[in-house]
DNA sequence: CTGAAAGCGCTTACAG
DNA sequence: CTGAAAGCGCTTACAG
């Protein structure tokens, strides 16, 4: 339908000044008299006027429009980011249009397609795989784009992420301190650099520990995967004393697996460890011994960082990575000595 | 930044036609011979030429953008709910502008303005509270809109919900067959319809049966004091036999209030059920009984039926109630006789 | 400070 | 089918 919207012109009449008149008053930062800026206030009040954003964006050259791609929001990590992301630009005066994508690269790039065409002055990727051909074609095509929780190994791309690879080795450090010594690591995506390192953080400790790992699966941040593992793990023989999981939204499933199915003990008979601090991590149901990946200072990070690239596209990319806090709750035998997260 | 994106101009100068030429190509519907047709696509391929739907929105009055508004995504059903707007839109070539805003009624109505000054064809609000004054805002700016699971009484007012009262009645009935004779509601926020509709559709199948609600509360939503009136209701003297609460997400707080903290043991000692359907309700830890609200039926009805205001303003609004089922978990005490839930 | 003019990148009658 | 022209609703040099 349309809508008969009320225009500068319209209320450039009413007021009895000229068009850009109007538009200076509504545009920060233009020189309008005194009177005449009342007088079109008052005009446009009463027509109920508000300059369309379409055809500034059009002058401008900027529609103050960012576009995020999500992956999926199954994972509360997701949802948590999303309003964060949100709540921050629009504090800095953008609009945010939404895209959810699978992983499937395909999708993604004609999501991104889409985006370019929309006008949008920058991009975030969260957690989403992007093909090379794409990068390669957001950076030709000069829009600035940063990567949120899923970094790439090549440092031309802005991104920020946790500092998995601490993150991994601080998890194993814990267990080990505590006494385990048959830990098993149910692994986020090995195709995710996320996922990829966290492993390698936990295998690094390990080894410098002069430890082996029990057993390592990748189950691609998959609740049914996890669930599927930890049964297998432990009715093919002697299970794990201590499990690290690849991310929260997996290590639930994997309590369920443990408690309900399994009938074990947690943390008596196994340790289990997450990754991210979700809110339900801390619901008494739960009471999740995990890493932190804090989303809203990951959040702020990559809005800081994007609106830093727009404002000046000569900047150098950058890729953040945010430290993993350890936060202990009920889900692991602690180590004796433990006292302060702070020493981990 | 401004990116020098490729015009139709440039894509016309090189195809060597006239730039309204390039623009029918791109348009759907227009006229164009096989000839010029085959050289223009070669031309805006050549140079990643894509039409900027900025400009054209300002031509056709239609932005295909649609804005939604969401009050949280703490709830999850929230999140499937936003996941499954989008898609149905995406599919019929639409946008989704999301902002976030509590329930102060102020930034409701300021959101409202922006989505305005976006020009977006249409605008759903999901369970946000709509002052009366934003109403008749947006029917004096015949802007199409609907209300995802926030009705009003209003019956000139579009929305799509739950069948709230009959899911509140079905509950009350599923209760007492199953020999409760002490239902407590711990009730979803009362200053919503859906709060109340539950509430009112429970109390009257109470009161059909000659039996008393052995407690009411308003818990907002909030698994906060969801927790809190259940540890209350418990330690003033005897508990209730069963609680009917307002949704899922504060059923999981009840529950665990229930198992952990008073140690009672779920249904033996009391049942619950809950009200959504969310998709944790089925993880093995809650497996709760509960009437399904289908976030994804109901998200289809409101797409269509925006689709089709936006498509035909003089089509009459229209309040939709989509049935919520019950569904049976074992979290509650089930009647003897029971065996399909198609008989409540 | 302010208005007349040009232009942002398209779409769409209007002739032909 | 196709081009020249007008126009969508603004912003922004350009004079004054």
């Amino acid at each position: 339908m349309r809508v008969s919207r009320t225009t500068a012109a319209e209320v450039a009449k009413l007021a009895g000044v000229s068009q850009p008149t109007v538009s200076r008053v509504f545009m920060p930062g233009s020189k309008v008299s005194a009177d005449k800026q009342r007088r079109v206030r008052e005009a446009a009040m009463k027509l109920g006027y508000r300059p369309n954003t379409l055809a500034r964006s059009l002058n401008t050259g900027r529609s103050r429009t960012i576009g995020i791609v999500l992956a999926y929001l199954k994972n509360p990590f997701y949802t948590e980011a999303l309003e964060k992301l949100s709540a921050e630009f629009h504090e800095h005066g953008y609009h945010i249009m939404t895209f959810f994508a699978s992983n499937l690269t395909d999708e993604v790039d004609g999501v991104v397609e889409d985006l370019l065409a929309h006008q949008v002055d920058g991009i975030i990727l969260a957690s989403v795989s992007v093909s090379n051909e794409l990068t390669k074609r957001l950076q030709d095509h000069g829009i600035p784009f940063v990567l949120f929780n899923r970094g790439q190994e090549d440092p031309s791309i802005a991104s920020v992420t946790a500092a998995n690879f601490e993150g991994g080795r601080l998890a194993a450090k814990f267990l080990l301190a505590g006494g385990h010594a048959k830990i098993a690591h149910i692994a986020g995506w090995q195709k995710s650099l996320n996922g990829r390192e966290r492993k390698a953080g936990f295998l690094a400790e390990m080894v410098k520990q002069g430890m082996e790992p029990f057993h390592i699966v990748d189950c691609e941040y998959s609740r049914v995967k996890a669930h599927k593992e930890t049964l297998d793990l432990f009715r093919s023989g002697k299970g794990p004393d201590a499990i690290f999981v690849g991310n929260d939204h997996m290590a639930f499933a994997v309590l369920e697996a443990l408690r309900l199915e399994l009938g074990l003990n947690v943390p008596r008979d196994v340790s289990v460890i997450g990754y991210d601090d979700v809110a339900m991590a801390a619901w008494k149901t739960f009471d999740l011994t995990t890493l932190r990946q804090p989303a809203n200072r990951m959040a702020e990070a990559t809005v800081k960082m994007l609106l830093s690239m727009i404002e000046n596209p000569e900047i150098a990319t950058k890729c953040i990575e945010i430290e993993s806090q350890l936060v202990v709750r009920s889900t692991t035998r602690n180590p004796h000595n433990w006292r302060d997260p702070g020493v981990f």
